[in-house]
DNA sequence: ACAATTCTGTAACAAAAAATACAACAGTTA
DNA sequence: TAACTGTTGTATTTTTTGTTACAGAATTGT
């Protein structure tokens, strides 16, 4: 058979219109099972018209939306007809005698970065490279150790970079005059905490630009980013792996640091100064948890 | 949920005319994905009329075809959602183009494993899924959110896990009465800081084990720990890599989980009630087919 | 700031699919 | 064999759904 649609979607996605990204991310937050629902349906979940619906399958090369949905079908019916086989294709990766769980995690690396548009990841870091806007970092009850993360290494290699923590009723003070000149990154995977999704909506709102690390494109906020960077997370647990957004977040890390080099050098030339000024025995200032 | 709507079909088998049987045969043949199709069409496969597949739907208790297919949508979703049905979707690309940082992380995180003696990960597992032991977790500056990342997950799993944080003063408080019955899990690389030295050196003086995931440059407090886990940090970049911290914890944490699963599963049960209890607000309309 | 172009939703329309009515048929019983 | 009961398909009606036309909104370029 032809290439699964789903990969198709995703590597054309910067071909779409905003509100047929919309329904991209739809589709792919819940696919196929979205695509088989009605054209309306679809458009109500998606937060878009009908035509839109039909003009999104139209750009995908479908005549209409019978043979999208045919199209659906029939990869689904294949890829049902075949679990055993293709689960058994998840341990042929180690050659030797990997835990599967790390062989899984490993891949999950791989992949996320082999289907990350090439744009989304540019276009992230110009924008926490300029030092103009202020970067405000957040994550959910798991991912909020990433934003923590990000946060602290962004911190050195620029100013105004600022994690929003602690409790939740004060995330919304920290909106008070955030605007354009904002910019927003959202960590965020399943079981998506609906006060994270208001923040990054208020902020949308108020015309920050959002950036959101995600798991399959599943997050609601996915409908009002600028960008959005999807990381492969599942592994054979209970529990989804954060390790590719660990490295999402590195990548974006290393992407700014290199922006900009003559900065982030003289600013952790000048961090280490002050550190050795302060206290050179004893690490004395504000540690990990400094807010 | 309810029961598979499989297994219904498969018991009441009887119950239904010679011809419904033919529409039962080939829904199940093909499981749901012939039911997601037309009625004109679901009757061609089966070999009989239309009417018979509305009479095969109704007899199943349905008010109407629609509703018939919102089920098989509802279940469908359901099963594609779990992390194992999902990890089907991956495959293998070829790693051709890819980004020297992402392939040194890739290659970090499989040399890690690769490595790591195999009782040391067995021996640490077990410690930490021993419930009569107290667990701290302590990090450097930015490992510290690996620490809170860990300490996140395996506080749902099991009891009496503590995440050190806050002021540096405030640390050593928590070493009052740390003996023989807890373990401190250190996340620590290069740019040791002495205060973290410290406060693993006492609490090993103490009596409590040590756990230290590294470098493989050894941090100091190597030498007092019960078990090493060594990591490779290193990658093209002006900074060190974490990824590879973060799969051995995602191992940790899988391996704890594993380790006594029906107290995982019993936790988690609890919390998710709890967390149902205390947050009645239900954010739901997006995703008519999703939850 | 204006014009041209592109995008998007409302509303009307056409196509299709689902639902129904009904007659023919098969099997069973008297 | 005749009458009854339950089953099935054809033909028709009704409802839903997909599709298209068009006008307003938004965006882009000059």
């Amino acid at each position: 058979m032809e290439r699964p649609l789903i990969e198709e979607i995703h590597d054309r996605i910067d071909e779409f219109t905003s509100t047929e990204r919309k329904a991209a991310y739809a589709l792919l937050a819940n696919y196929p099972v979205q695509g088989l629902d009605t054209v309306a349906n679809f458009a109500k979940a998606a937060g878009v018209s009908s035509p839109t619906i039909l003009r999104f399958v139209a750009r995908l090369g479908f005549p209409g939306f019978a043979d999208f949905q045919g199209r659906l079908r029939k990869e689904l019916a294949s890829q049902l007809n075949t679990p055993l086989a293709r689960s058994s294709e998840l341990q042929q990766v180690p050659p030797d005698n990997m835990d599967p769980l790390v062989a899984q995690m490993v891949d999950n690396v791989r992949e996320t970065f082999a289907h990350l548009p090439k744009g989304e990841l540019e276009g992230v870091i110009r924008l926490l490279a300029d030092e103009k806007r202020t970067i405000h970092l957040i994550g959910g009850r798991f991912t909020d150790a990433l934003a923590r993360y990000t946060a602290a290494h962004l911190r050195i290699v620029r100013p105004n970079v600022i994690h929003v923590a602690g409790q939740q009723g004060n995330w919304f003070d920290q909106l008070l005059g955030v605007g354009s000149k904002d910019v927003i990154v959202v960590f965020d995977i399943r079981r998506y905490q609906t006060e994270i999704i208001r923040f990054a909506e208020t902020a949308a709102a108020q015309g920050a630009s959002v950036v959101l690390v995600t798991d399959s494109w599943m997050s609601p906020v996915g409908r009002i980013a600028s960008f959005v960077l999807p990381a492969r997370v599942a592994v054979p647990s209970p529990w989804d792996s954060s390790t590719a957004l660990m490295a999402i977040a590195e990548v974006l890390i290393a992407g700014v640091s290199a922006a900009n080099p003559e900065r982030s050098q003289k600013r952790m030339q000048a961090l280490e100064d002050l550190r050795n000024g302060h206290d050179p025995s004893k690490g004395g200032e504000t540690m990990p948890d400094g807010e």
